[in-house]
DNA sequence: CCGATCTTTGTTAGCGGTAACATAGCTGCG
DNA sequence: CGCAGCTATGTTACCGCTAACAAAGATCGG
């Protein structure tokens, strides 16, 4: 740990460095350097010059503490590696980029307890806000954003209670209407492949609504496989092969992800069944990579980067106007795409 | 912007709510959470309930100003969106998990100006350490990191010179392998497909270096099909087509990222294309997409979660034992993986 | 030409922690 | 018993910057 008493301790560059090159008070250059209050033009440009030529990078750390406003917003996903989570991101940052306001991205690997870690690291650092995906978490944590006194929005899901404000699609219903959509199109021997992942509770709820539509018509899922690790699309085909041999009758794939139902797609194609014909296949998430695909496949639209754009906006807003009370509750609605892998 | 004098400011909790609360001394409520100096363990155990019944959350801003140490090390990609960057955050965060280091990310989406203002905002929160992707900057992004006085590691690319510490493949070489591969294979008419990305030096490099061996075997281009925006995977559908339909005579595809090359694999497949002995495919990255794939693109792997990896250990290396100066140039060697197009 | 008013600049006192040093209790041993 | 040598805790002085207020010039109308 390089600390001041460090023999090799080289300190940086401060305002009084400035401000002796420039010969004004250290105020006057915290006053340029911030385009704040009044200063003459030839001040200014004074100052400007001497900092410029000095390389005077402004120390944040110090003037956080000092205003007491951090600009930065946490946001906490589960995951990077999935392209669902990088698109939100586009979503706050194409809002975030008109506010003074930074994202600062942590990642929980969808585990409650790093969660839990990762928000107690955001929030030491006092940002605007927190954005966070999800609605479980661990008592800890939900403590924490509570007592934070800071805009929290829970991004994603809206199938739960929430902390402070919301933005997100009902997986419940999504996974409701997929099954309907699919009984409707009279498909009756319906297989399920997801990942085994107990933690993805979005992944769950979508599953939950669509088997309780299912029993609703009397019907139950007529086989399952699932898959941990591994590359999606690779793990897609191998499932899909595995249960259409096991299940010689199923007309119908659903996929809990886009990825695994492209795999499936591609082994479908490859294999020589008629799609949608002998069988029906979607997925889920609306991932652009499914343009690519030999045929589009159904699949329903998770809002990614308006959920973002929403999120954000909702930070942004509690720190332009704190008293107006936004809509604290943003329920999105996905709409289900059939391409053309459903008859 | 809420300011102390803000009437609805309410003061988070600090250090002295939790020394009155446990009947010590600030100093010792901050050993106590930081687990260092010697504390008794009636004291640690009173300090510690008082802490976790209110609630308190350390404000690191303050703490990093006291201690001059900041546990963080900036990350500065240019995109989120392709699953390449990801994968080095990855090999970063593994490294950096066994230490107090903490990884944020900055996006600077292939600009430099806004790379450099990225930066900026990175070194003014005064991180211990900073892993940039690429050699190319503007000057004064250049000087600021030279001055910065913590470790430095680009990444990525090492054809170039470099500011501090570097660990990357050289993609010139990259280029210059694969094209050697190719027609030591025996393909004669080439058509490169890539993005419409002057900014993208590493695909230059790579496309410069492909082109050097074709012309020093007496060869050239024979055609050539760029995108820009939209799904990748589609975009290498739609132009693998548009550039069969030009150029009938050509017998091999290069393209510049796996991504595309996987849309124009499925488009030759559909397309009834003899792969690999009408036409060879390759790209670049190996990426996990291309297991699903119905035959194995001819790709060279980018070594994406290594270079994180070895970035990550330069700037921990950096703190943990600052005298030993660790290799500064690290080069690693991608290999061509021939798949199952090319013959 | 003088006080009122506006501009521009400076001064002071922290922000919430931590390093470094100081001090108060204890031990133990000659 | 007295003091060296611990250990456990407290005190002081900042870290680099900014809010709030103070003050010094400049401007100006009467």
């Amino acid at each position: 740990m390089t600390s001041r008493s460090d023999p090799d301790y080289r300190p940086s560059l401060t305002l009084r460095d400035v401000s002796e090159a420039s010969g004004v008070s250290e105020m006057t250059v915290s006053r340029v350097l911030r385009n704040r209050g009044e200063v003459s033009d030839t001040t200014r440009e004074k100052v400007l010059k001497a900092a410029r030529e000095m390389g005077y990078v402004p120390n944040k750390i110090a003037g956080a503490l000092a205003s007491n406003t951090v600009n930065l917003v946490g946001v906490i996903i589960p995951s990077l590696s999935n392209m669902v989570f990088p698109e939100v991101m586009m979503g706050i940052s194409k809002v975030l980029d008109d506010t003074p306001l930074q994202p600062v991205v942590g990642v929980s690997g969808y585990l409650p307890e790093k969660e839990e870690e990762v928000i107690f690291e955001m929030l030491s650092w006092r940002p605007t806000g927190l954005i966070v995906a999800g609605l479980e978490h661990t008592d800890a944590a939900r403590k924490m954003m509570q007592n934070s006194g800071i805009p929290v929005v829970e991004i994603m899901d809206v199938d739960g209670p929430v902390i402070d404000a919301c933005v997100g699609i009902s997986h419940q219903r999504a996974g409701r209407e997929t099954a309907k959509e699919i009984l409707k199109r009279g498909y009756r021997k319906i297989g399920f492949l997801g990942s085994k992942m107990p933690l993805d509770h979005r992944a769950r709820k979508r599953f939950e609504g669509f088997k309780s539509v299912l029993s609703e018509a009397g019907l139950s899922l007529a086989d399952e496989e699932y898959y941990s690790g591994g590359s999606a699309l690779a793990k897609g085909r191998e499932m899909t092969e595995a249960i259409l041999t096991r299940s010689k009758d199923l007309d119908f794939l659903y996929y809990s992800n886009d990825m695994i139902g492209a795999g499936g797609l591609l082994y479908c194609t490859e294999a020589g069944y008629d799609v949608p014909g002998d069988i029906g296949l979607a997925g889920f998430n609306g991932l652009e990579l499914l343009d690519g695909m030999p045929k589009q496949l159904a699949t329903m639209d998770s809002c990614r980067v308006e959920i973002g754009r929403k999120a954000a906006e909702l930070i942004a807003e509690a720190l332009s106007k704190p008293e107006t009370a936004a809509e604290r509750l943003v329920e999105l609605s996905p709409i289900f795409a059939p391409g053309s892998t459903v008859r």
